[in-house]
DNA sequence: AGCTGTACCTGCAGGC
DNA sequence: TGCCTGCAGGTACAGC
């Protein structure tokens, strides 16, 4: 999924329902998505919800967390008590369903479903504080809306002659910024993606900060892009999708002079510029 | 340190 | 209808 705007959507609406629950008990339906011991995380109440990067952290009040990453189709699902009024959300679902692989049952009747279809997620309970030593929270760079400022952003750009686009997804170098949200923002700097970083002016290194703040700002506005399998955790879809600048629009004329997008591979990721206005 | 290909999985769209 | 290929919001790892 899921990249910095799509999570954050899903931290909100974790922390809206779960915080101050007790989790009563966990079902493994494919037990190698969950790693550690779930017994940890059975009988503690959740006390909150954050986010790093693409990675969520549920801190539970016995100094244990849930750790979880979503990877590409990992979704997170929750049913409260309480009777649907619309078909909206999780109804859409019946759950649990063949991709639904670990069930967490509150003690308020409430469930949190984890539902991934290709499976590359995973759940893991472990010590509060080792989040900040885990392979994948300890690997991660400065964040963009956060702490990551325009002279980190530049002297992370100055030192290398990696393609821009490469870079600003190297979750090492920036935290949050994934495929869809990459494209789009050198599109709105009018860069090309497979520039070397090193050969951006100043000028384009603070077009490009700003160009990856306003898509990242307007992907959490929208509720993040359900372009796929995306889903927020009441199982509602954002509308970023709608607003997408160059992301899958290979084909289609630029929206700014008409030229037709091309689509590229970099670092195997499918890439979309203008040829006309990105250089 | 960086780059490449490959692996982890399943589903889907498109070509024939 | 079916078979095949390529593609998909992301890491992670082996081998240059």
């Amino acid at each position: 999924m899921p990249e910095l705007p799509e999570v954050e959507t899903i931290k909100l609406g974790l922390q809206k329902h779960l915080v101050g629950h007790t989790i009563k008990d966990i079902t493994l339906l494919l037990p190698k998505q969950f790693r550690g011991d779930k017994s940890l995380a059975i009988g503690a109440k959740i006390v909150g919800v954050r986010r790093f990067g693409k990675g969520l952290v549920i801190d539970l009040d016995n100094e244990f967390s849930i750790a979880i990453h979503v990877k590409m189709t990992g979704q997170l699902l929750y049913k409260g008590t309480e009777v649907p009024k619309e078909t909206k959300g999780s109804e859409v679902f019946n759950l649990p369903d063949k991709y639904t692989h670990i069930v967490f049952h509150m003690d308020n009747g409430a469930v949190l479903y984890y539902r991934d279809v290709r499976q590359f997620g995973w759940v893991q309970v472990l010590p509060t504080d080792e989040i900040s030593k885990h392979r994948f929270f300890s690997s991660l760079g400065k964040e963009p809306l956060k702490d990551l400022t325009l002279i980190d952003f530049k002297a992370l750009l100055h030192k290398v002659k990696t393609p821009v686009k490469i870079l600003i997804m190297d979750q090492s170098k920036i935290a949050g910024i994934g495929n869809i949200y990459a494209n789009d923002a050198l599109y709105l700097a009018k860069i090309h993606p497979a520039r070397p970083a090193s050969s951006l002016s100043d000028k384009e290194v603070k077009e490009l900060f700003n160009a990856i703040e306003t898509v990242l700002k307007k992907g959490i506005e929208t509720g993040g892009a359900s372009e796929r399998d995306y889903v927020d955790a009441l199982g509602g879809k954002g509308t970023y999708q709608n607003f997408f600048l160059v992301y899958k629009k290979n084909g289609q004329p630029c929206k700014r002079c008409g030229t037709i997008i091309e689509r590229i591979k970099l670092g195997g990721r499918g890439t979309f510029f203008c040829p006309k206005c990105q250089n």
